[in-house]
DNA sequence: CACCATGTTCCTTG
DNA sequence: CCAAGGAACATGGT
């Protein structure tokens, strides 16, 4: 679940589940998720801790926390990595597979499972540090973010994935904010025009946004019976909301949703690109004709 | 067996 | 120091 929307969603589900809580107890089953904290840290800083906020920063979730003794407020940062979830759940309530990190909390527990554990819980906050701007906020700006491409000869869909320029887009959102913006992901970053550095600005700040509206009418209750956690990939079908809400994310060869022309799938910085060969030419401007197709 | 997967970091290479 | 490319991490699904 891990771009900015999923996050955001996450973050307020959990919240107030976890706003005053006492961790009794840490378990810590996966320790390199915790890295580089060492378990004997981790243990001893957060045992007794109380969690007193809890927000998000790009991709991550930062919790503060009143340790048990000090005066000085800490940081956990979590982050999902690419299959991380987290929630509150009843003790009695069976564990998943692969869980990493488990806070007792007396009747209920926090629970972080993540099957591929390339995510992190973890004292360390330095990785927050090396982030952009937070693209809903109004730090960022246009200009900012256009003078920041004109140093990448590398392709936009690339530089929309260095968490530095700007916090929370991931491979997902990155191909619809360009499929958005009508601009190709191939296009050199520095050889957006200003026109496009506004388009592709406002089409990330939009499509961050419908996802965390859409996600947030989604129930995140971990409901009896389905091991169901999220609002992805919904357990029980529904008509998959995951689908629908992507307009060119996973849509190889399936026309585009705006002129028909089959979307195309290509490989950059190893990671699969989606976008639409007419929709969204290197030579951008002339894209503009459209024979709406029926999908 | 082959390839693919929402992310980040480390290691080269130029 | 910087830009860029690729492998690694770990566990699946198809």
């Amino acid at each position: 679940m891990p771009e900015l929307p999923e996050v955001e969603v996450l973050v307020r589900y959990l919240q107030p589940l976890v706003q005053d809580k006492t961790i009794r107890r840490t378990e810590v089953r996966r320790a390199r998720v915790i890295a580089p904290t060492t378990e004997a840290d981790f243990e001893k800083e957060l045992t007794g801790a109380k969690i007193i906020g809890l927000i998000r920063r790009g991709k991550y979730l930062v919790f503060a926390l009143k340790p048990a003794r000090g005066r000085q407020t800490k940081l956990l940062v979590g982050h999902l990595g690419m299959t991380g979830r987290m929630f509150v759940a009843w003790k009695k309530t069976a564990l998943p597979k692969h869980v990493a990190v488990l806070f007792d909390f007396g009747k209920d527990r926090f629970v972080y499972e993540d099957f591929r554990y390339f995510g992190r819980l973890t004292l360390d906050h330095s990785a927050l540090d090396k982030l952009g701007p937070e693209p809903l906020g109004k730090e960022f700006k246009a200009a900012d973010f256009g003078r920041a491409l004109k140093r990448f000869n590398q392709a936009i869909k690339v530089k929309l994935l260095d968490q530095s320029l700007v916090a929370g887009v991931g491979n997902i959102y990155a191909s619809e904010a360009l499929f958005r913006a009508g601009i190709s992901p191939k296009l050199p970053a520095r050889r957006l025009t200003d026109q496009q550095v506004r388009d592709l600005w406002k089409a990330i700040r939009a499509v961050l946004n419908d996802a965390v509206r859409r996600g947030s009418t989604i129930p995140l209750s971990f409901s009896e019976g389905t091991d169901g956690l999220f609002y992805f990939g919904s357990p029980e079908g529904s008509a998959n909301f995951y689908e629908e809400r992507l307009k060119v994310y996973d849509r190889y060869h399936q026309p585009c949703l705006r002129c028909g022309t089959p979307i195309e799938r290509i490989v950059q910085a190893a990671r699969s690109t989606f976008f639409c060969p007419h929709c969204q030419n290197v030579k951008g401007a002339a894209a503009k004709p459209r024979r709406n197709k029926k999908a």
